[in-house]
DNA sequence: GCTGCTACGTTTAGACCTAAACATAGTCGA
DNA sequence: TCGACTATGTTTAGGTCTAAACGTAGCAGC
């Protein structure tokens, strides 16, 4: 072996707001212990999702929207805007995920009815692929979560609810969409 | 005004459950009303933070950068190794963010002593930067979090803790950074 | 019938990240 | 001392997203 390795364990959020504590004596870290797992969780969720999506032939934001679509019952086909409102993106994301995933066969763009909005609808195979996708993904992320007790679990969902009416209420720049990738904080 | 504007609200997780169990009985949605909130406070905390920032012209990528470096204390220096790790993101990612930081005059990379190693310290000028920033982005985001009352608080982020060090421990596959993006769920 | 107005979808430019290929430099054993 | 190996950091290619500019299409008032 070379020299310096393990880094050690990635700091708590805990270490984090005392190291700035320590470091400048006032800093508001109230927020840190909240938010800081908060994050990590998403990003734990999402890199491995992403992982059980690479052998299934999907990728995170086609699942997404089959899934969107599919859950949105027959006759599975939902226009652009619904899509984008639904999926917490900006138009224009939606415009190249349809586009790949109509390049792939999976989706099939077609005129809404009277109106001069695009239907996004399902394909016999887009429909085959979320069929097979959906229970590895949720199965997978079942047994994630799979620790916590029953009495925890509902707490901590009553609890999240009641974090996120809150925060939604106390941002007032509109909810859109805005910054991408995962921050590990101050 | 045109025709159909509002799309109502984004369904809640409860709800996307439901949609799931009526479409197709049987599905494993247990772990939807925990992971969905979640990834919602993220993108929600994320978002406002992004919006915070630009006001400062700073973007959340330095933010982090800068952030770690001044909270490990003096001499304020870390190893582009120990910046990833910190970070959670890529060699390749630091390596592009620590070259953006210097154009900006934020950081210097100097020669860690005696090793192969790059050093990257803060300037006189990122130093002032981050000092600006911390209190104004945690300043918010405790206001986000203040709607809890001090036992919620205390509650959640212990079962936010058991979460994460159990989600951990399942995670066997590499807890490196992998997927960007944030996403809605099935 | 025109003329603005508004909503919706697409396109384009720019930003940032991951993955993988490279380049280097110490370390260790024969 | 030589050579394989390992740890680090940088570079490059490719992908996805946001923001903003466009292009249309109904609607409303004159």
């Amino acid at each position: 072996m070379a020299e310096e390795q393990d880094p050690g364990p990635v700091p708590s959020a805990a270490e984090i707001a005392a190291a700035w504590q320590r470091e400048r004596p006032g800093t508001p870290t109230a927020s840190i212990e909240v938010v800081t797992p908060i994050w990590r969780l998403a990003k734990l969720f999402a890199d491995d999702r992403a992982r059980v999506l690479r052998g299934a032939g999907i990728d995170a934001a086609t699942l997404d929207l089959l899934s969107v679509v599919r859950r949105s019952g027959p006759p599975y086909a939902l226009s652009t805007r619904q899509l984008a409102h639904r999926t917490l993106v900006t138009a224009g994301a939606i415009s190249q995920r349809v586009a790949r995933a109509e390049r792939e066969g999976l989706v099939r763009r077609t005129p809404g009815t009277g109106r001069r909005s695009v239907l996004v609808e399902l394909t016999e195979e887009g429909h085959a692929l979320i069929e097979r996708s959906v229970d590895a993904v949720l199965g997978r992320e079942a047994t994630l979560v799979a620790g916590l007790s029953p009495q925890e679990r509902t707490l901590l969902i009553g609890l999240l609810d009641t974090l996120l009416t809150d925060v939604r209420r106390r941002v007032s720049a509109p909810p859109g969409p805005t910054a991408p990738g995962s921050r590990t904080g101050p």
